[in-house]
Parts: structure tokens; C-alpha cells; sequence
RNA sequence: GGCUUCGUAGUUCAAUGGAUAGAACGAUCCUCUCCUAAAGGAUAGAUGCGGGUUCGAUUCCCGCCGAAGCCA
């Protein structure tokens, strides 16, 4: 049991005990940790917030629950400012939770109490384009949620829903028939297939007459024509093994890869099924959904407000050619996690500027009766120097992997500098774990919400609140390990806290089993990242502070148990967010 | 025009309605005969403007100002 959970039962008794009735259903998380340790470890609010419905003063109702809590040998209490009550964690209690912590390979982290049928949709690339910097924010966060709702108790399926169906195919097709060069496919097909979309796309802009050519094609390749869907294959094919590569050096792994294409066949009746029940309607030669007037207009998707005066905000789900959209495949992929894989709740990784086309089609699949937890997890753009967002197609994109390679690139030079000794198998080995922690770490510390501004070097940064700074404190761990090899350790003996970086440390080991399951309240990664660099932060003043090997007796045995527990949950977090550790550095 | 998101130190970011708003970078000082200095310690520096709700507002509500996006 977390410590939190362990005072909100305490203060949740006293409360009864004095208020002389069960607290009221809305009456929850009065506990919370305290921003800062003058005012104890946690704090509770509850007699602020109580004090007036009883009729009392806040002081006063505090210390009648503080009597009624009594003293043990958890915490002590104290009433502060207008009425607060603090709790201050005896450090004896925090010995007791690193030893449990120590016993324990969840290293106190619980399951959830309701485990739930999770897909999980991020990344998600187009075929035949590589992928640029723009995809490091869905590709990482939803790895990441992915990593922890697993760890958690849930049942995660990653599903990246490739674009390998787009209108990038007519392009690509003529392109293939008029201006591929076969030896260079031979030998990097990647680069000779965006080579050839670019040129087309060149080609597009000094000739209006080729678009129309190309847009040929793509309506052959959908109508099935057996040349152009043996070239499509091969792109699709090529690139899939290219975006591999990719995830292969970031460690991140798909449970399906279900794109576009594979719903093709599910279009069509899922339109006239909509029509059928009266749902989906003509209007201009397209079929649309239309508002159902169930929602107040401010909050309907399908309304929007010009110049005072509500108007149709339809979803198009077949355009007036017969073709469908975005919306349409959406639709039927929701339809397939749902019934496919009995999803209870199906999450998007996916950047804000989707926001209203999410609530579109979630709102059209609640009411074609498709029930689920549907939940467009958004985050903020990645903006140019001109604080415009990063567009393809502007020639100035940065590609995925060459942020990568600079990453490992930068690191390789500071490890060369720091440790020029070091093996050069090994030298390239840590700057690859460094240089992709680097980049990692640099997006999920962000709030997801917020927009940022490309820049080389705030994202390949190595110093500071950065993944090399966690890593270091790993290693320096190591270090000290490698230096007692062969001594046998009991972790089960009591540890002894004294000095005060090793109860700080202490502090911040025991919150890891909190800290863990608030990742999953918003789908914030960066809750975990900020504690993780708190207590990489609290190790490494620990270390200058508090010599290990140097000291005797108990004192030598407890402080090699905050080793270890230091070292299990650095590496676990970190774990959680796709970033491995070196032993040396 | 409507909707969404956002506005915090010089810069980049934090802060489930809580107390004296936290970090990092940059700046200025210290600390390696000591387990890895990719480190530690110290100093200076911020909530766009105006109302409201609340015991208490960076957070919630309203109105401005400004930025970005989405829908036409």
C-alpha cells in the first residue's frame, strides 16, 4: 500500500470519528504531497473544506482529527497556516518501504483495479515517405503510455495504422512507370522511392497537365488494376522494412500493422449501412452525417457558428466521385479494434490539430451503437523558427533519422572527450544509448499540450534535465557495484537513515508506486520523467554527501540498499519511457 | 466570423484550487590527495491586462490584448 493511500484511510477514519457520519462521495484525495518539505511530506486540506459545513473553525476541526488520528510510528502531524495538516514520515517508516521495495519486482507499483483492453494507435507514417521529425512526438508518447498501461495490469495492443493507401500512390505510380531508376532501387529503395515522389511532386508544380495523369492512376490502383497493385505491394513492402529499421534503433515494437489498405473492403457497406439506418444522408452528390441535434449546439462537432447563425458542419464519410475519406476508414478501423479485438478503449496519439475530426467520427460511432472508451490523447505541434508549424512537402523537413544519427553522432563526441579510454565498441554503444535517450527523454519531460520550436540543439541537449544526467546517475551506481563484486548482500536487514540526502532519497524511492499509475490519469508521461530526474537529482547529492564504501557497519550496508533500490528504479522508469541504461559511461 | 489550445525568470519548460510559484540552460561565485566532476553546493531572476467565484486562483468563470491551429 502506498503511503498516500495509507493516510487517506487514517485521516478518513478521523474524519468519521469526529464529524460523527461517513464522509460524502465527493470528499476524495485529500492527500496530496506536499510542494515543499517545510510543510511535511504530505498535507491534507480536508479541515479547510470541511470547517464550513460543520460550522467550525478550520484550526479547530484540524486538531480534532489530528487528536483522532493519535500518534503511531508512520508520521507526525502538525496544523499549519489557515488549517492545513501535515504529515512528516518518520524516517524509520521510509527504512520499512525501501526494505519491502527491495523485496518486491514490482518495486511497489500496483496493479490496476480495473484492467482494461487497450489499443493503442501512434506513429502511424506514410508509406513511401520517410519519416521526419514530425512523428517523434506520437511515435515516442504512445510508446511510452504503451510501456506503462502494460507494466500496470492492462491488455495493450500497438497498432500502427500505416497511411499505405494515401493519394501519394498516383504520384508514386507514374513515377515508377517513367522515372525509376532500377539499379538505385536495387540498392537503397527507400531513398530512390522518395526520390522519385519528390521529383514527381516537382514535376506536378511546373506541369497543372500531370496531376490529372497521376490521379489516373491512383483510380486504377483502387479499381484493382493488377500492374498498379503489384507496384504498390513492393513500395508498401519497402518502406515497411525501412520504418522498421527506424523502430528497431528506438527500441519500440507494434503488435499489428493494420493500415489504411486494410479496410478497404469494410468501406462500402459501412457507408450504405449508415444511409440504411438514416444516419448518413445526400447532400451535394456526397453522403454525410449530419448533426442529430442530441448535443447543445456549442458542444455538437457537427455544428458551427458564422456570423451568429448555426450552420451544418457535416462529416463527409463518400465524397461525390465515390471516393472515402479519412473519416470513413477511421470509422471502420474503430469498428475492427471493437468487435476484433474486444477493445474497451481505444486511444489516438495523435497531434491537436485532429482534435474536431476525432470528436467527429467518436460521436458518429457512439451513435452507430458502437460503444467505448474513446480518447484522442493530443499534443502540441512542432514549430519552425518562424513559429509555424514544420510542414512536409517545404523541402525543409528534417528527416526521423537524421535527428537520430546527430543524436548519436553529438553523443559519440562527449563520450569521446569523456571517456577516451573506453573501448571504441563500447564508445559507439554508449553514445547510441545517450544520444537516443537524449532525444526520448527531450520530448516525453513535456507537457504533451504544449508546442515547440525545432532546434537542434534543445533536443540533442546533454546537459541538465536531460537523459544523459539520469543515465550518469545510474552508472555512477554501477560504479560503486563493481567495486564490491563478490561481497554478499542481505537486502532483508533493516536499514538504518540517518543523514539527510539519504532520507530524501528514501522519500523518492517509496513514491514510485504512486507515481507510476498518475502517468495513466491524463496520459502524461512527463509526470514519471519529472520524478525520475527528482530522484536521479536526490541520488546524485546523496552521493556526494554520504561516502558507501568508505562508511562501516549498518550505516555501509543501508547505503549500499539505496544503491541497489536507486539503481532498480532508475532503470525500471526509464524502462517505461523506452530509454536504456549503460553500466559505464 | 465561430470553435480549440495556449500566454509563467533572459531562454526552454514544471506546477491534481493550496502555504514563500519549482527546475534546466545561460550568468556570477565556490568544490576533485575522496565510490565516475556527464557531478555537487551557493547567488541573482517570472504568472499578458482587468474583473468575478473561493478561506485560498498560474489553475475555475467573464471581458480585453497577443500567439498558433481547426472549420468555412
Amino acid at each position: 500500500m502506498t503511503i498516500p493511500i495509507l493516510l487517506q484511510q487514517k485521516l478518513t477514519n478521523a474524519l468519521s470519528q469526529v464529524l460523527g457520519a461517513t464522509l460524502p462521495e465527493d470528499f476524495k484525495g485529500l492527500v496530496t504531497p506536499s510542494a515543499d518539505l517545510r510543510f511535511g511530506d504530505y498535507q491534507s486540506n480536508a479541515a479547510m473544506m470541511l470547517a464550513k459545513r460543520v460550522k467550525t473553525n478550520p484550526r479547530a476541526l484540524a486538531q480534532q482529527v489530528v487528536d483522532a488520528i493519535g500518534n503511531d510510528d508512520v508520521c507526525s502531524m502538525e496544523i499549519a497556516g489557515p488549517g492545513f495538516i501535515n504529515f512528516r514520515i518518520n524516517p524509520g517508516f521510509f527504512a520499512v518501504g525501501v526494505g519491502e521495495m527491495l523485496g518486491d519486482a514490482r518495486l511497489g507499483v500496483p496493479f490496476t483495479e480495473s484492467p482494461k483492453s487497450i489499443v493503442i494507435d501512434f506513429s502511424a507514417p506514410n508509406v513511401a515517405k520517410p519519416m521526419h521529425v514530425g512523428h517523434i512526438r506520437s511515435t515516442i508518447i504512445g510508446d511510452s503510455l504503451a510501456r506503462v498501461a502494460r507494466f500496470v495490469g492492462h491488455k495493450v495492443i500497438t497498432d500502427n495504422h500505416i497511411g499505405d493507401w494515401g493519394t501519394q500512390f498516383g504520384m508514386i505510380l507514374w513515377g515508377w512507370k517513367n522515372i525509376l531508376d532500377v539499379s538505385a532501387l536495387e540498392q537503397n529503395p527507400i531513398d530512390e522511392l522518395l526520390r522519385v515522389y519528390k521529383d514527381v511532386n516537382v514535376q506536378c508544380k511546373e506541369n497543372p497537365d500531370l496531376l490529372p495523369i497521376c490521379k489516373a492512376e491512383l483510380v486504377k490502383l483502387q479499381g484493382g488494376d493488377e500492374e498498379n497493385l503489384g507496384i504498390w505491394k513492393r513500395c508498401v513492402d519497402v518502406s515497411k522494412s525501412g520504418l522498421q529499421k527506424i523502430y528497431d534503433r528506438l527500441d519500440i515494437h507494434f503488435d499489428f500493422w493494420l493500415g489504411e489498405s486494410h479496410y478497404n473492403d469494410a468501406l462500402a457497406p459501412l457507408v450504405d449501412e449508415m444511409i440504411e439506418k438514416g444516419m448518413a444522408r445526400e447532400s451535394e452528390g456526397a453522403i454525410c452525417v449530419f448533426s442529430d441535434g442530441s448535443l447543445p449546439a456549442q458542444e455538437d462537432p457537427f455544428l458551427v457558428q458564422e456570423k451568429g447563425e448555426w450552420r451544418a458542419n457535416p462529416c463527409i464519410v463518400r465524397k461525390a466521385d465515390g471516393g472515402f475519406l479519412y473519416a470513413t476508414t477511421d470509422l471502420a478501423t474503430l469498428d475492427f479494434r471493437t468487435k476484433n479485438w474486444d477493445a474497451d478503449s481505444i486511444w489516438y496519439v495523435v497531434g491537436a490539430p485532429q482534435a474536431l475530426h476525432f470528436r467527429q467520427i467518436f460521436d458518429v460511432e457512439r451513435r452507430r451503437g458502437v460503444t467505448g472508451d474513446f480518447r484522442h490523447i493530443a499534443f502540441g505541434s512542432i514549430l519552425g523558427d518562424d513559429r509555424r508549424p514544420f510542414k512536409t512537402r517545404s523541402g525543409e523537413t528534417v528527416s526521423l533519422q537524421d535527428v537520430l544519427d546527430e543524436a548519436v553522432e553529438r553523443a559519440g563526441k562527449v563520450v569521446e572527450e569523456k571517456s577516451p579510454d573506453m573501448p571504441q565498441e563500447e564508445k559507439d554503444r554508449v553514445a547510441s544509448i545517450v544520444g537516443i535517450g537524449a532525444v526520448k527523454f527531450a520530448e516525453l519531460s513535456q507537457n504533451r499540450m504544449t508546442d515547440y520550436v525545432f532546434n537542434w540543439d534543445k533536443m540533442l541537449a546533454l546537459q541538465g534535465d536531460t537523459a544523459p544526467y539520469l543515465q550518469n546517475s545510474y552508472v555512477r551506481v554501477k560504479s560503486i557495484f563493481r567495486k564490491v563484486e563478490g561481497e554478499a548482500q542481505d537486502w532483508s536487514l533493516p536499514l538504518v537513515l540517518s543523514d539527510d540526502a539519504e532520507i530524501h532519497l528514501s522519500r523518492l524511492l517509496v513514491r514510485y508506486g504512486e507515481v507510476v499509475p498518475l502517468v495513466l490519469d491524463d496520459c502524461r508521461p512527463n509526470i514519471l520523467a519529472s520524478y525520475i530526474f527528482d530522484l536521479a537529482r536526490a541520488f546524485h547529492s546523496f552521493y556526494e554527501a554520504c561516502p558507501v564504501l568508505k562508511s562501516v557497519g549498518d550505516v555501509r550496508r543501508s547505503r549500499l540498499a539505496l544503491c541497489e533500490l536507486t539503481s532498480r528504479v532508475l532503470k525500471h522508469g526509464l524502462g517505461l519511457m523506452g530509454i536504456d541504461v549503460p553500466d559505464r559511461m
